[in-house]
RNA sequence: GCAUCGAUGGUCUAGUGGUAUGACUUUGGCCUUCCAAGCCAAUAGCCCGGGUUCAAUUCCCGGUCGAUGCACCA
């Protein structure tokens, strides 16, 4: 234990002393569960938010999109999370301590606690004892703390608004605008990278658990009973260690398996889960997780929301907090826009026509409004809707209207049956979402990258993080401060940057020092301008994970070094 | 949130009722032809608020942050 938090003390002094990750507002004092990100952090994160994007925006095709932090209540009204997002506490006037109302009613015999009023909890706590002190609760207020941050928009406090708790309920509420962008044709998916907002209790695991974070969502609308990816051939044989309910049930532990095995099996409920299964494996290992520490756990069912048709969680190994929870792909069904059609009363469907118009015969029931009309006034037309919807008798029809019963005789009203066409039916979509924790992402990037060696009786210290992620690409130093190898290395550094590489020059120090600086942040790659520079135009081109050199020429550096942050060559290519 | 412990330059730390030790880092200079070399110098610190005291970084109370346990973790 001692070894593993000395791991996590190590990454986040680095974090610290070299500007990824500090706590937020320290001049006036820290608040748990906030932090910024400093000039490398957010240079690291913005390399993995655009890695993330090259995924789901290029190659998937899903486009982005960028709504408010800030909610109307009634979203989250629908989305539930008002409501269940909240938690029914009591403080016990005793000993002060903070509780669960509905779990002490439960642990005293009362059941379905969780399902009680404040008021019936309040009741019922009354003569029940604090776990804490076994005092006697008594009158003490139920009250609901609600994990979302609380505002209110405009003058006079009148509006009510949420920060939101995820970026997700943005793109259900901009379903309709989305699917008029998609052209009305599934599947079709939209995804958010931005900042959600839980007012946590007691956040205590740095960046594992933050009170503001940054959320990677997509949500994919497919047809309900067409879950087959239309590029699954792209995943079908890649393989992840899958931990399944079965072997969780037995204990065992995760089995790797290829994704169409997974769906032909039945472990993973469709083509499209398994898919996002495989694609979030690419980017974890892609960003620098290790892939001996990652593992897609499937939850269990009692575990999983109830409108869940499958749900799994991307879990990587921390050397500090165990197993951590870093992307979750579930098959949320229809339950999000279901909800949110019945409460904002729009309809959230899709039309889809059919192959071939299909012909139904349908019965009508056409009222003889003729006579209608004049008898029933201001009701014929509520009895004449009623009477289409009725099953008449052989002599007429009984039908109820505002809780009275008219007796309308068969003349009164023609029964056709009648041929039309029917070129489509209206679906509603399911939503397959995988919501990625991008500060979760950072950390075990950071931890898995982390790695310290003996050189020559020195601890040297590494962060071996992917190129495509790394802050710092190419660090440019001149051997010596000067016969003009600094201003060659200037030069080389102006270059690199103009070819959009993040090339850093450094002339401080002994040569040694500068690479030791630049492999604590990860840069993968430094080149040093030396006195062969003078004679010939080369330079050197050091790898940060095998310390090696090579000799290349200062014109092909852009084009080289380029390849190899893109990992389209290595330098033991370019070497021969 | 409760309980226990802790908080000293950028980092790690020594120590004290009379303003603070050392190392590393950083910056400048000298030196130096590829992996934290050496020498000289400089910069920089007692978490915040209140109390006790002539005097508080030190003692007391409260807060914040962090570690650990409990509770919590949609």
């Amino acid at each position: 234990m001692a070894e593993t938090s000395d791991i996590y003390e190590k990454i986040m002094e680095v974090a610290r002393r070299r500007g990824f990750v500090w706590p937020s507002s320290e001049l006036y004092g820290s608040i748990a569960g906030f932090i910024d990100y400093g000039p490398l952090g957010a240079m690291l994160k913005r390399n993995v938010e655009n890695l993330w994007r090259s995924f789901y925006v290029f190659q998937e095709g899903y486009y982005e999109i960028e709504c408010p932090t800030v909610g109307n209540e009634a979203i989250f009204v629908a989305s539930g999370h008002v409501k269940e997002f909240a938690d029914k506490m009591v403080q016990c006037p005793h000993c002060g301590e903070y509780l669960r109302a509905d779990h002490i009613a439960e642990e005293n015999g009362i059941e379905n606690a969780g399902t009680l009023s404040a008021e019936a909890l309040q009741t019922a706590l009354y003569e029940l004892p604090c776990p804490s002190c076994k005092e006697p609760l008594g009158e003490t207020a139920v009250f609901a703390f609600n994990l979302m941050f609380e505002t209110t928009i405009g003058p006079g406090s009148q509006r009510k608004g949420y920060l939101r708790p995820e970026t997700a309920q943005g793109i259900f509420t901009d379903f309709s605008r989305l699917l008029r962008f998609y052209r009305d044709k599934l599947p079709f998916g939209a995804v958010q990278i931005g900042k959600s907002y839980r007012n946590e209790i007691s956040p205590r695991q740095g960046m594992i658990r933050l009170r503001e974070f940054s959320q990677a969502e997509a949500e994919i609308f497919v047809h309900p009973e067409q879950k087959d990816h239309p590029a699954f051939h792209r995943y079908a044989d890649y393989t992840a260690p899958l931990l399944t309910i079965a072997r969780q049930l037995d204990g065992q532990k995760p089995a790797a398996m290829t994704m169409r095995a997974a769906v032909d099996e039945g472990v993973i409920a469709n083509e499209y889960v398994a898919y996002y299964i495989a694609l979030t494996h690419r980017i974890l290992t892609a960003i620098g997780v290790d892939p001996a520490k990652l593992r897609f756990r499937q939850h269990l069912t009692d575990e999983r929301a109830h409108y869940a048709a499958d749900c799994w969680d991307a879990e990587v190994y921390s050397g500090r907090f165990g197993w951590v929870e870093i992307v979750g792909i579930a098959d949320r069904t229809n339950y999000d826009l279901r909800s949110h059609a019945e409460h904002s009363g729009t309809s959230m469907t899709v039309f889809i026509p059919y192959d071939e118009p299909k012909q139904v015969v349908k019965r009508r029931i056409v009222a003889d409004m003729g006579v209608l009309g004049p008898r029933y006034r201001g009701k014929a037309k509520a009895i004449a809707d009623a009477l289409a919807a009725s099953e008449p008798g052989e002599d007429g029809a009984l039908v109820t209207v505002d809780g009275e019963e008219f007796f309308i005789p068969a003349d009164l009203y023609q029964v056709r049956e009648e041929e039309i066409e029917v070129r489509g039916e209206e679906v509603m979509p399911h939503v397959i979402e995988p919501s990625y924790g991008i500060d979760r992402m950072i950390y075990v990037a950071l931890e898995h990258s982390y790695a310290e060696e003996e050189v020559e009786g020195e601890i040297r210290r590494v962060l071996r993080l992917p190129a495509a992620v790394a802050p710092i690409q190419v660090a440019v130093f001149p051997l010596m401060n000067r016969d003009g190898l600094d201003r060659i290395a200037r030069t080389i550094t102006e270059r690199l940057t103009q070819c959009r590489i993040l090339a850093q020059y450094d002339d401080s120090g002994a040569i040694g020092r500068r690479y030791r600086r630049q492999d604590e942040v990860g840069t993968p790659f430094a080149v040093t301008v030396d006195y062969d520079t003078l004679e010939d135009n080369t330079v050197t081109v050091r790898d940060r994970d095998s310390m090696e050199q090579v000799r290349v020429p200062i014109e092909r550096l852009p084009e080289l070094l380029s390849a190899l942050i893109s990992g389209a060559t290595t330098l033991r290519e370019i070497r021969v």
